[in-house]
DNA sequence: CTGAAAGCGCTTACAG
DNA sequence: CTGAAAGCGCTTACAG
């Protein structure tokens, strides 16, 4: 590999006066600039990342926190990671994966204490997640996507959940639902996404009269099963389900059809943050509800990249909305349930 | 941050001895290891990635070449990252992700160049694919995670497609099929993954006397419905299809549905490489036959650090075998085509 | 068993 | 507009 050094006996200059027209951080002359480019032409000079680490401070590398153990796999966390690494990318950065679980912050703080990366992109973050801390003592710069319970001076972005509720309640009542159910994954303490989605969907119903019955289902197709004759128990003519758990929604289905419930005639299935290819698998397939991922992963790595360069606003909360893709799990709300419902008032 | 320098003060040493310590390539007395120790827990010391890197010629980073852009994404793809990831942790090594296309080579060579890496491996392998030469030329010790037209003397890990195949057919075979389906992405080039599993199923069929017709599928809803209605246009009597394209299967179910086949009395579906939490979305879940992608990231990181660490073997090729991961989506051969066969003889 | 010193390839004040 | 030189924090012969 050629050097520096190279570069500079080449072009008959000083190693500063390349280093100098390679950062741009000084007026060069137009000679003198046109025989540097053909000498790094010539030798395929690339600078050396460690050299320019150790002396710059900064290593152009960030991190991607993603705790590979922590859940099941779905495909929208393949999308994060890719629209981060994408977008890392083209603004001249590498990305680096960290999925070590790091929960007893050991490993985190050996990791960013080697002054390897410049920040952080922090994905599955938890209510009270031990990560945050380690980051915030090592020093290291970091954008979450998700947030803390208490996410004060911190910048994130995440899912607008508000509006990613009424519009999915608003569409649902529309269509003539007026009893919801809503299944999350087991993972619901306070302040958790599947508690502050279940919390934003309770304000939606609250908001067009409809009621809703929650409750937490495993991520296996039998947590789905147990989860829907649990919903049937609480409101045997609820019309209609929102998942948040695309891993109970076999489960969900096949309950359904155990007993009868055609969809989306009899009742209408809604999953959150499922993958159009994902959402096509199912039968009817899923009509789904949730922001882009690959574009919450740009724009933390945005985020990110802004701090890096100094900014030193206010800490940035960046939420996405939900975009609803109509599929053939919703329809109209059975006429049924319309003259029971009825029939009470 | 502290430095070697500052261990080195606190305990009393030279920065030569503490930097022996730590790499344990020379002998220390047991008492000023003791105080050296100490020292580094007392300062939270970690070594600074880029000195160690700078100096050493190792950064102990290897990149993860993922084309993000060169067709759909799926699930096992996350899983060969987090294989591959979580095992290089587990070895002291941190992974760095490339996304970009890099196909033209100029990008890929720019980042080879920078000496940040000390190896790669490299998903998505095409038959002739651009980035192998790119990386041989750039001296970047490299492990492929499928291969290229012609492997000779490297090193690549990928599914055993011979075996796979006479398991898939062996157990379509035992459930009486004789006329069978393929259906492939549009990738179907000399040499790439799904040529090489149609051949391998072309002979698994004839080893046990079935027919089988090939057809490639756009990775779309509508890309398999048509390789469908091809299908069986070429052969109205067959009885199972085998898919090696995740994304037509909406297409495939949909299209049997239309014609009223039922899945799996009248027909039956197994497709490869299809995780199991997606293969229990479809009604009835999708049989699968594949190897543990993980287990294949894992390996790929296994071969490449033995390069790494100076192992001048010839190169490997290494193995996976497919396991049948039987759901509700293949059965017997219906009885009628049975004696349509029959009736032939 | 331990230390002093050179040097990895850059960046960046300092000097002209 | 350009150069000589210090120094980033390590590793590793060289010397004892």
């Amino acid at each position: 590999m050629a050097t520096m050094a190279d570069v500079a006996r080449l072009a008959g200059v000083s190693v500063s006066t390349v280093s100098y027209a390679l950062s741009g951080t000084r007026p060069i002359s137009l000679s003198t600039r046109e025989r540097i480019e053909q000498a790094m032409l010539d030798l395929g000079y690339t600078p050396n990342a460690f050299a320019r680490g150790l002396k710059s401070k900064r290593s152009r590398i960030i991190a991607l926190l993603f705790p590979a153990h922590a859940g099941p796999l779905r495909l929208s966390m393949l999308e994060y990671i890719l629209g981060a690494s994408d977008h890392a990318q083209e603004r001249g950065y590498h990305l680096m994966l960290w999925t070590t679980d790091a929960e007893d912050g050991e490993d985190l703080a050996q990791l960013a204490g080697q002054g390897l990366v410049d920040g952080a992109l922090v994905m599955e973050v938890r209510p009270r997640d031990p990560r945050i801390q380690v980051l915030a003592d090592a020093g290291v710069p970091f954008t979450m996507i998700g947030h803390i319970a208490d996410p004060v001076g911190l910048d994130y972005t995440d899912t607008d959940f508000g509006q990613s509720a009424r519009l999915a309640v608003g569409y649902l009542a529309e269509q003539g639902h007026r009893r919801l159910g809503f299944v999350r994954g087991t993972r619901g303490e306070a302040g958790s996404e599947g508690a502050r989605l279940e919390g934003a969907f309770r304000e939606a119903a609250a908001r067009v009269g409809a009621e809703l019955v929650a409750v937490a289902a495993a991520e296996t197709v039998d947590g789905g099963r147990a989860a829907f004759t649990r919903l049937m128990g609480c409101d045997p003519g609820l019309s209609a389900i929102v998942a948040f758990n695309e891993h109970a929604v076999p489960g969900l289905l096949r309950a359904a059809a155990d007993l009868g419930r055609r969809i989306p005639e009899d009742l209408s299935i809604m999953t959150i943050d499922m993958p159009p290819h994902v959402a096509e698998l199912t039968t009817p397939p899923m009509t789904t509800i949730g922001p882009s991922a690959s574009q919450i992963g740009h724009a933390a790595v945005d985020m990110l990249l802004r701090r890096l360069d100094g900014d030193a606003a206010p800490a940035r909360h960046l939420l996405f909305k939900g975009e609803l893709s109509l599929r053939g799990s919703c329809g109209p709300a059975p006429t049924t349930d319309h003259l029971m419902d009825e029939s009470k008032y």
